[in-house]
DNA sequence: GCTATTTCGTCATGCCGATTTACAAATTAG
DNA sequence: CTAATTTGTAAATCGGCATGACGAAATAGC
């Protein structure tokens, strides 16, 4: 169960379902709640002429969903026009949730989204995570999940799975922290410390992040380039509309790309890499401060205030950005630039700098550079939809499961 | 035709195909005729166990490929085991042939290949084509072309598509080349000036040599990065066994990454970019030569001879593909790096010094660096292919079109 | 040799999913 | 009040694969 859920995760609909008979039917499933969900209610008539069904399979199709408790019947639509009404679908707003949680440096946050997209049920808990062992964070971790799961029980969902945000390396069997430098964290099996009730997919904030920028931004396009700086520099490459991993996972290690190529020596054996310029530790000593607990929010509270050593260490911080999303954006042609999670709230000093070098080195018009409106929330909203896409994408394998 | 063609041509069997009971008949007969061509030889119940199908159902989808020209039988199996033997089912080496043209700056090139994946035909004209306008190359390029033809059908083949290599970027409509420098060509409709009885694809040569080692390479993995030099310096990216083309088709466009971001100025508006230092002019410079014709063939034939300062000038470009791998590397986590088409007869001066660079900045095992066994002929045998492809992917398109 | 066994290819039959066709229900247009 | 239009469903049909049975062609064991 968890694996396919991972795998769904980063597909269109279905698109791992086997290739037979059932398979095409899971895919119809699959198509249809989309449609509903996406494009509000509709009869099964209007689904049909959609998605290039006829009305008589589309019948089938809704008639299991809603024994299955995923979409639901609104009863007659408005009548405007000749002819019979149809009956309003609408996805259900009582069927399966996703469970999205956050390992933060600094908080641990869990919520609940149902099908619709809605955040029903959530719980945040402030403290300091730096330096603790897994099993006490879990624990309060797991405590939080009882609570937010009570809570959207209490109005009539039931748990689909859930999905845990951590800022680090996440192997591929989307369980195994492999390494979380800001939490001090190495090769640990979270499954064994969670909720073992529930289908569990772990993955990095980061991917997180530009999962919810894909599926909540508004006009986010199906080829971006996500960026966000929570250990180090991590970007997230969206290519159509799924995330790419890389073979060991590793894929959008922005971070240590080269920015000087005789620049001060990086732990990661190389010089010059991003991460001396545009790093946490890199800009907080630039400003000449000392790094604390809340160092993005020191940054930031710095900048506002005018605080000109502040202010220039992130021009220069987003300059080097700019260098490194040259080098990406050549290679990869993306439809844009979002930053995202911490990135966002520095975003006004950050920008000018990073805008200015990207046009400069770029022929033609520029890729353009977005901020997320998600903002620090991306990850957790992220995890909790992915959840919800892997119910979307298919259905029949959460069917009776209530 | 064509857009289907191209459309099929990156994704795997028949991903493009409509999910209806048709479509998934039509996948069959692809995962049918890719099996028997990938594992030799084989009968209809050896083909129904891998593919998990029924020998019912194997022997119908055999029959229409068969009636198609795309399966031969080769008569009943030589026995080794107990029970009837089967009878041997192969591709046709009498179908449909993929015709590969090549417009080279200092020659053309067509070939045909078979569903095999033999080249049955081929010829070739040198001749300096830099300057010259497209009517009049691609007048000598539809002689070649109909010779090839001609070949191929004495041979029983017939000509499913073709597709032509180009040294420049072309538009997604896989027709128009965008820009083509070292020809000198712009916005140039190819289709307006080729045969139209053929199903065209036009891209962009580096593609196509990339696409020949996924397909032909010894054990190409499905995710790498594919470096040529031919305009300045492309890259292919390859994820998933598909090439990944950007919004606007450009991507890999490794040569206008920053190397050293204070650098010399570069026509792209930038400073430093990885083409001046390894670009072909900027090696030819560095080593104190003249730009002549053969540009690649002198600098090797300098190198192999010793000339130290060519050689050091070699060294010198590995070092600046080192940084720029890098990055690229760190970005997209490939499984490997494959350098091919004319840079692969000057890989041995310009490998130690690349790798040596990957190696020093990366922590951990740095990515493979491999030379592509295909040479120069890389683009041409990936276009002449990428139409088998396409037959292989959906072999029910061209089914009577014998 | 002769029979039993194994495997191959094919047929008749059945299942599953979607389409086609037909029809009752519910609305608007006149 | 009737005609026209649209919706939702039921019955019949079709396309595609699976199942089970059969003859054909080989080996294994006697």
């Amino acid at each position: 169960m968890t694996a396919p859920l991972h795998e769904a995760r980063t597909a269109g609909p279905g698109r791992a379902l086997p290739d037979t008979q059932q398979g095409m039917r899971r895919r119809n499933l699959a198509r249809v709640l989309h449609t509903v969900r996406d494009e509000g209610p509709l009869s099964r008539a209007a689904v049909a002429s959609r998605i290039g069904l006829t009305r008589a399979a589309v019948s089938t199709l809704v008639d299991e969903l809603i024994r299955s408790g995923l979409l639901e019947e609104l009863g007659p639509e408005r009548p405007g026009r000749v002819g019979r009404p149809g009956s309003a679908l609408a996805v259900s707003a009582h069927g399966p949730a996703g469970i999205g949680a956050e390992v933060g440096v600094d908080h641990l946050a869990v919520c609940a989204v149902d099908l619709r997209g809605a955040t029903r049920a959530r719980a945040i808990r402030q403290g300091a995570n730096r330096g603790r062992s897994p099993q006490p964070v879990l624990a309060e971790l797991t405590e939080l999940i009882r609570q937010v799961v009570a809570e959207a029980e209490g109005e009539g969902l039931w748990p689909a799975g859930l999905a845990v945000a951590v800022p680090g390396l996440v192997a591929r069997d989307a369980r195994t922290v492999v390494r979380a430098p800001n939490l001090g964290w190495h090769e640990t099996d979270l499954g064994a410390l969670l909720p073992a009730d529930l289908p569990l997919t772990v993955d990095n904030e980061a991917n997180f992040g530009a999962l919810a920028e894909l599926w909540l931004g508004d006009d986010t396009p199906r080829d971006f380039l996500h960026v966000s700086a929570e250990i180090g520099i991590g970007a997230a490459v969206v290519v159509d509309g799924g995330l790419l991993r890389g073979t060991r996972g590793f894929a959008g290690e922005l971070g240590h790309v080269p920015v000087r190529p005789d620049g001060p020596e990086c732990a990661c054996g190389g010089r010059g890499c991003l991460e001396q310029y545009a790093g946490e530790e890199a800009v907080l000593r630039a400003a000449g401060l000392e790094p604390d607990e809340d160092r993005v929010g020191l940054l930031t509270g710095r900048a506002a205030e005018g605080d000109e050593s502040v202010r220039r260490a992130l021009r220069d911080a987003g300059t080097a950005l700019g260098v490194a999303l040259t080098g990406a954006v050549n290679l990869l042609d993306p439809q844009s630039v979002v930053l995202g999670g911490e990135l966002s709230g520095l975003a006004p000093w950050l920008l000018p700098s990073l805008r200015d070098e990207l046009a400069r080195r770029t022929a033609g018009p520029a890729c353009p550079v977005s901020v997320s409106g998600l903002g620090p929330q991306g990850p957790l909203l992220g995890a909790a939809h992915s959840v919800v896409r892997a119910v979307l994408d298919d259905p029949a394998a959460v069917a009776g499961q209530a």
